[in-house]
RNA sequence: GCCCCCGUAGCUCAGUGGAUAGAGCAUAGGAUUCCUAAUCCUUGAGCGCAGGUUCGAUUCCUGCCGGGGGCACCA
């Protein structure tokens, strides 16, 4: 916003020059207001100058020198200046930096949001786990970015929808049903051997029992092939139930849970096949049909019907994002695990073939979760099945904590997840570093009503805002200004952990400020802008934790 | 072999086409008669290597090295 100020001054200023003969070309190139590292370099800095240079066939601080002097100081910029190779520095009054307040206490909840998105329909699909197990840490993080980037989309003006893909067709239902199968009959005292490409988790056995109590007679009386079937159903009905109960303690709702099944119920998957046989996209070799994804720049074409006739998963997740586009989603968003990256181009592919453009589909790629507690890897044997659920997590950290840390880095990189860490109540973890500004912030909201400065711990209009003076202050009204961009920032990349970052630097700006300067004070007018700032870093707090799915506690 | 991600301080990680690359932890010392010490203040050290593009590269491109993941008529 202020960044903006600034843009349309050094135009007018360019403007200007162009008229009075100074400059000798009005065109106006890609430049930057940028917010310079030090201090000495003032607020904002743009390097319009050192772009023009050879547009105007001049020297950059030539040009600098011929505009600084068209740029009116005045009541919000003290004084322009220029540097090095030809930055022209801006810095600004402190009384430039007062509205600020205003502006959060009266849009308050809205604060920081945007219209960058242009009401575009986006769809972000995320965990899509497959319901033959619970949830574990990796889906954990999927579910953590997933929906911190769909809240992030939606503040920034997207209109966004929330999906979870549940693959519920297929041969690992049936295998679920299989292993299900398997240990039911090895609890009713039959020698049975389990397989290898079983699950193999405890949560298998629990689910035999449970099926075993309620109908386990009539079942057994059944043929296999039916039992298994039986099996499957319940089993993955009760999984799904417990994968939604996991997700939602962790904050988490979808707005749509699209089956897999239903492609298949209402014959998209095969309307989806027909239509690129049609368009000689998929050809027949070896009994089988492909795909000829390698035209679209895969490394090699991908099979959609195997010569035993069934179709892949692939076949299905063509016709899924065929349907995303048909529902009017201008944008599909998939958060993937890293090793699924290979999936990347042949779904792209498809996508492209039923004429949509590439770019309106985005993979977010989420490195792996190294689970450690205290310093040391923290071994999950898959093989047996094993393994820390997300659950087991939420149980032990909390919600908060999970979240919070899994969006504390770039889902580019692997992130090391310390159990122990994750749980300490100190600064180690970054979670109550934050929170604890909003409960430190409401303690002093609190006082200042039994003391009567205030009536209500909410306001929706600063006072005496000129009164905000120290060096502190101005800090956080900087900071507090640079919400906005923050969250534009994080939309267009995609990184919930700009917010984190973001969260960070205001909460550790507060508690500085908190530590040099008291709030409430003998003199009435200052008490009262400081409040005011204070409740301003409240609410910024507050929106910000929103959209990674954290709570803002009134005390801790 | 091919593909994706990563390589920045002792450790975990931010960050940027530009002017002096940041934070936390760890280490050492200090701050509370006062709004929550789950806090603050002070203290050293770094862009894997080699080329290229650019007025300018830690940032973009290529190659190499190192770490993680993936390369099915599996899901």
């Amino acid at each position: 916003m202020m960044k903006h100020t600034i843009r349309k001054i050094v135009l007018n200023a360019a403007q200007k020059a162009f008229e009075k003969g100074i400059l000798p070309s009005d065109k106006v190139p890609e430049m930057e207001i940028e917010e310079p590292r030090h201090q000495s370099h003032g607020d904002f800095s743009t390097n319009f100058a050192m772009v023009s240079a050879s547009i105007q066939k001049m020297a950059p601080r030539k040009i600098a020198q011929s505009l600084v002097p068209l740029i009116e100081t005045g009541s919000l910029i003290e004084k322009v200046e220029i540097a090095g190779p030809g930055f022209i520095n801006f810095f600004l009054s402190n009384k430039a930096w007062h509205p600020v307040v205003d502006q959060i206490l009266e849009q308050d909840k809205i604060y920081g949001a945007s219209d960058i998105g242009k009401n575009e329909k986006v769809q972000v699909e995320f965990v899509s786990a497959n319901p033959t197990g619970p949830l574990h840490v990796g889906h954990g993080r999927g579910a953590a970015v997933g929906d911190s980037v769909a809240n992030i989309l939606s503040f920034a003006g997207f209109d966004v929808q929330k999906e979870y893909y549940i693959n519920d067709s297929g041969r690992q239902i049936r295998t679920l049903g299989t292993s299900v199968w398997l240990r039911l009959l090895q609890k009713t005292g039959k020698e049975i051997k389990f397989l290898d490409d079983c699950y193999k988790g405890a949560y298998i056995k629990e689910l035999a029992e449970e099926i075993l109590e309620k109908e386990g007679d009539e079942l057994i009386q059944k043929d296999e092939d039916e039992a298994i079937l039986v099996c499957a159903t319940f089993a993955a009905k009760k999984i799904l139930e417990g994968i939604k109960e996991d997700l939602s303690s962790f904050g988490v709702k979808f707005d749509q849970w699209f089956s897999e099944q239903s492609l298949y119920d209402t014959g998209r998957v095969q309307k989806a096949i027909d239509d690129f046989k049609s368009k000689d996209l998929i050809y027949e070799e070896d009994g089988a049909f492909w795909f000829r994804t390698q035209d679209f720049g895969d490394e090699k074409n991908r099979v959609v019907v195997r010569n035993n006739g069934l179709t892949t998963y692939f076949a299905s997740d063509i016709a899924y994002h065929m349907e995303k586009y048909e529902r009017g989603f201008q944008k599909v968003i998939d958060v993937w695990g890293a090793d699924h990256h290979g999936y990347i181009k042949r779904i792209d592919a498809s996508v492209v073939a039923s004429g949509r453009k590439s770019e309106q589909f985005e993979v977010i790629l989420v490195q792996l979760v190294n689970l450690l507690r205290g310093g040391k890897p923290f071994q999950m044997s898959k093989r047996a099945g094993d393994f820390v659920t997300l659950k087991d997590i939420i149980d032990e950290v909390g919600k908060d904590a999970a979240r919070f840390m899994f969006l504390s880095r770039s889902y580019d990189s692997g992130l090391d997840f310390d159990l122990e860490l994750a749980k300490q109540k100190n600064s180690d973890n970054p979670v109550y570093y934050v929170q604890y500004v909003h409960a430190r912030i409401t303690g002093i909201l609190l006082k200042a009503k039994q003391e009567s400065i205030i009536q209500d711990l909410d306001f929706n209009k600063g006072e005496y805002l000129d009164f905000l003076n120290t060096f502190e202050e101005i800090n956080l009204l900087k900071i507090l200004n640079a919400f906005k961009e923050n969250v534009e920032k994080s939309a267009e990349t995609l990184h919930p952990h700009v917010i984190f970052t973001y969260l960070m630097s205001l909460a550790s700006a507060f508690h500085s400020y908190y530590n040099k300067h008291k709030v409430i004070t003998d003199e009435k007018e200052l008490t009262l802008a400081r409040l005011s700032l204070v409740l301003g870093v409240k609410k910024v707090i507050r929106n910000g934790l929103k959209l990674l799915g954290v709570t803002a506690p009134e005390r801790m």
